[in-house]
DNA sequence: CTACGGTCTGTAGCAACTACAGACTCAAGG
DNA sequence: CCTTGAGTCTGTAGTTGCTACAGACCGTAG
């Protein structure tokens, strides 16, 4: 019965399957401290509850999102202090923004410079080549 | 005057200063066996010349270009071989393009994300925020 | 009771560098 | 001639974000 009043308890592989994590990756979140040290079975064996899923979730989306292990630790830090603002969430949002974008550009910039090589290619079987000479140059 | 029929001999640091490179990196580069291992002083000291420079500017343009090290093995390898045409070369760049191009979308994706939610917060000094709840959801 | 899966730990590996420590060498100044 | 400071040598460890073992344990179904 005590069980029905925080949800159902979850091993490591089932915490990996509901959340599509691996299974080796949620040690090393744990090990890491974004996912806290979770209780233990007499055995050892960790039990995980819903709290855990969403912690995990929250981190899966982040990553999904580009922000790196100090930055989501970071956002973390905030929502568990509870003293998060929208102001500061924001604001690391737009950095973070800022960061996607300037890599963006460069991978535009690095786009435009691989096609128009390429496109000078005689893609004939000859040594001689477009991409080989502006590497060499 | 021997000296002058192959050009100049330049030592470790020489030759980080010439290409840009860190001067760690060229060891590094040596030792993955994608710069050759240079000759020695009899004291042991590397000794570069023209060529190194080359191919080590090679290297860096195509990492520039976001090949990755294996795929400037790779097209080094051709090179080395003597055997690359152009077709050859033109196919490894168009796949290396597409590459560049996924993770652009995959960046823009991201970005839009990103943009959207920064977009709805208020910015003001409240807890609530559509950043975390988009990420916790 | 045994077999098979799951879990535990610590550790090593990946890319692509970067940064030491500790020993050596070399050229210039006194 | 000797010292001093800068350059070089080697091997190794750190970085980021995981991933993949090995070898020992645990838990349950047949």
């Amino acid at each position: 019965m005590a069980d029905h009043i925080s949800g159902k308890r979850l091993q490591r592989a089932e915490l990996a399957r509901h959340t599509g994590c691996n299974l080796e990756t949620i040690r090393y979140y744990e090990k890491t401290g974004m996912m806290p040290d979770p209780p233990r079975t007499a055995s050892g064996y960790r039990v995980y509850d819903d709290g855990h899923v969403s912690r995990l979730r929250f981190i899966l989306r982040a990553r999904e999102l580009g922000f790196s292990i100090e930055q989501i630790r970071g956002l973390l830090d905030l929502v568990d202090g509870g003293t998060q603002t929208c102001a500061e969430v924001k604001e690391r949002t737009e950095l973070h923004l800022a960061d996607v974008r300037a890599k963006i550009a460069d991978l535009k910039r690095i786009e435009k410079v691989l096609a128009e090589t390429a496109e000078r290619c005689s893609g004939e079987d000859v040594p001689e080549c477009p991409v080989l000479e502006a590497l060499a140059s």
